[in-house]
DNA sequence: CGATTATCCTGTGCGC
DNA sequence: TGCGCACAGGATAATC
């Protein structure tokens, strides 16, 4: 499930492919793909070259020269993957951009959750291509590569909900989903059950630090592909980071700090891995 | 207002 | 071996 990481790598092999080619022809045919205007209105990208991909938290954003940005979120079971005009049509495959000299971007979403859709910047600095622009982001918090001790200790202050229920709510801090939630409450020692207020300094501290190097450690590794097979990169390969989880997914078995087995929490329908010792 | 719950979907894996 | 079903969980709307 396409978390920061994930996305940031699918994000950097987009440049590498497809940056300065032209979009020659695309076609929508899922239904719900683009669903917030007219999927006709995609039309308005053919013949402009892609300039960048940008990233907030977990949309891709495209930034063409001319036209709209065209924004991008993968949701549950989205992939983007590269492929020749030739290749066999996965199944469940919504969309298609074809790019001179660069040949097929497609997105393929079993669970159709995810989606694409056009935007424009409330304020057009031409030069600017900062996701944040884009009025359907404004809600998110700060990216969570970029955030600091202080944005954290705004946020969490006051609150009763659970470290974790804060950590992947994208107004917060934009993003984390389960899967580093868990591993970086682990990486800071904190238990993910914890009022997100009753974190003290060197708690944020922690907080931010772990954010920061578990997930840089996950780009470093492109990603985490569960047993589940579903996040695969632009090539198609699977991410490594998997190997390193140190508590999300592994309860009952020992955890890499004191040995103790992994408990998993549950509080209404979310749950949490976490090592009851190493985490306070 | 903040916290919780339901909803959107399909593939997977479990129990019987 | 097969069938039914709970589960997976990202974001948003609705509700308490």
């Amino acid at each position: 499930l396409p978390e920061l990481p994930e996305v940031e790598t699918v994000r950097r092999d987009l440049l590498r492919l497809y940056a300065g080619h032209r979009l020659k022809s695309l076609s929508v045919s899922g239904r719900r793909t683009v669903r917030r205007h007219s999927p006709e209105q995609l039309g308005a990208l053919r013949e402009k070259i892609l300039l960048s991909v940008g990233r907030h938290g977990k949309y891709l954003v495209f930034f063409w020269e001319g036209g709209p940005s065209l924004v991008a979120h993968l949701r549950m079971s989205g992939q983007l993957l590269a492929a020749s005009p030739g290749d066999p049509v996965a199944p469940h495959t919504h969309a298609v951009f074809s790019f001179d000299g660069a040949g097929e971007l497609r997105f393929v979403d079993p669970r159709t959750f995810g989606e694409l859709f056009l935007s424009t910047p409330a304020a057009a600095p031409p030069m600017a291509s900062s996701p944040s622009a884009l009025p359907e982001l404004a809600h998110l918090g700060p990216d969570a590569l970029m955030a600091t001790a202080r944005d954290l200790s705004c946020a969490l202050a006051g609150r009763h909900a659970p470290l974790k229920a804060l950590l992947v709510d994208q107004r917060v801090i934009a993003g984390i989903g389960n899967i580093y939630a868990d591993e970086i409450c682990w990486k800071a020692r904190l238990r993910p059950d914890r009022p997100g207020g009753s974190l003290d300094q060197a708690d944020l501290r922690r907080l931010v630090r772990a954010t920061r190097s578990v997930l840089l450690a996950a780009i470093a590794a492109r990603g985490s592909t569960l047993a589940d097979r579903r996040y695969r990169d632009l090539g198609g390969s699977a991410g490594a980071y998997q190997l390193e989880h140190r508590v999300y997914g592994r309860a009952g078995l020992p955890c890499a700090g004191c040995g103790r087995p992994v408990e998993r929490l549950r509080w209404g329908a979310k749950s949490a891995y976490v090592c009851g010792s190493c985490q306070a």
